[in-house]
DNA sequence: AGTACGTGTAACCATTTGGTTGTAGATTAT
DNA sequence: ATAATCTACAACCAAATGGTTACACGTACT
């Protein structure tokens, strides 16, 4: 979980993961739309792929990715049981009101 | 939105968010439980409050932390919009389908 | 065969991170 | 008044990050 999100933590890739979840793209064709060097691209699609949020296919010369929308799923889900952990957060309080041994 | 996902990658500060969404604990009780120093759990604290998943309320010398699901839900709503991009993938294809002037 | 292209990796650098210990200020307890 | 507690912050350190350039290797083009 710690990767996925520290994957997330970054805005270039936060964008090449929206852009595979459309479509497929090479690395190189990802590389052109920043403006960094090809080697710090390769770079985030190396995180973002051990992160499991992205998937590589070659083909010939090159890696096309694609996004992996479980991966994301997972960290959503971990951020919706923690704000379930709010949305109950009184059960506890709620639990000891109706503790029968509690009545009298 | 980078230091939200950045503070949620590690497990200490989720395992912190977690216990503060249930309810306010002073930061010496949160430091009580882990086994670092507290002027580690005091920085993890820090960092979260400053990606606003944490709010501090001081009350004397203590500074009592609560959880924030409001800055949560942004980043779910992050990821459940990423996920729709997979989902909609290929609504431009269907766009391009249902374009009357490819009707012909 | 030789050249260009796509990818990965290594070496390097500056900055950030996650931890430590120590110190200082403010509040509470004795 | 003194001592104990809670918090914050500084200085330090090792490791990870995010970037660079340079090079090696496999594939495609002419």
């Amino acid at each position: 979980m710690n990767r996925i999100f520290r994957a997330l933590a970054d805005a270039t890739r936060r964008d090449i993961v929206a852009r595979v979840l459309t479509g497929e793209q090479s690395v190189s064709a990802l590389a052109a739309r920043y403006e960094m060097s090809f080697a710090a691209v390769q770079k985030h699609v190396a995180v973002l792929e051990g992160a499991g949020l992205v998937i590589k296919r070659p083909s010939g010369r090159e890696r096309f990715v694609r996004g992996n929308p479980e991966r994301l799923a997972r960290a959503r889900g971990l951020l919706a049981q923690l704000e379930g952990l709010w949305r109950d957060r009184f059960s506890q309080l709620d639990t000891v009101f109706a503790d029968p041994s509690l009545r009298e």
